[in-house]
DNA sequence: CGTCCTGGGAACG
DNA sequence: CGTTCCCAGGACG
């Protein structure tokens, strides 16, 4: 049984050895439920951040993974994006794998299939 | 501090 | 669709 969202959102503001960049983007990411995405420029412009590829790079090394939901963030034009500092291969199988686990579907091109999945803060 | 490399994105042709 | 330019953070020297 996993711990309460607000023990997780604790124990993610808590982390002093993260930057404070870091720390708002696995907080905002908290807040997409599962079943829902959301993009890297959403996440950017949620904390007041004029970079997605920024936020990219933050997820890129996540050390709450997987219970800070990085896989539920995808590309701006409905890509898949990244996964595990990876654009292709198993980690990014694994993350549609994931995405399907949650009944978000993809296209044969990899692209998110409903675009009334991607979460609205 | 300068420089280079990102899991992006928007603009343009 | 391919190209090009741009944004900002972090790793490295």
């Amino acid at each position: 049984m996993e711990r309460s969202k607000t023990e997780l959102r604790r124990r993610v503001a808590g982390d002093g050895h993260l930057s404070a960049f870091r720390r708002a983007v696995y907080l905002a990411l908290l807040e997409v439920p599962p079943g829902r995405v959301t993009t890297y420029g959403l996440l950017a412009r949620r904390i007041g951040c004029a970079s997605a590829r920024a936020v990219g790079g933050a997820l890129r090394e996540n050390p709450f993974a997987p219970e800070v939901p990085c896989h539920r963030v995808i590309a701006s034009d409905l890509g898949i994006g990244g996964f595990a500092g990876q654009t292709r291969g198993a980690e990014i199988r694994r993350k549609v794998l994931l995405l399907r686990a949650e009944g978000v579907p993809l296209d044969e091109g990899g692209r998110l299939a409903e675009p009334g999945r991607i979460w609205t803060y």
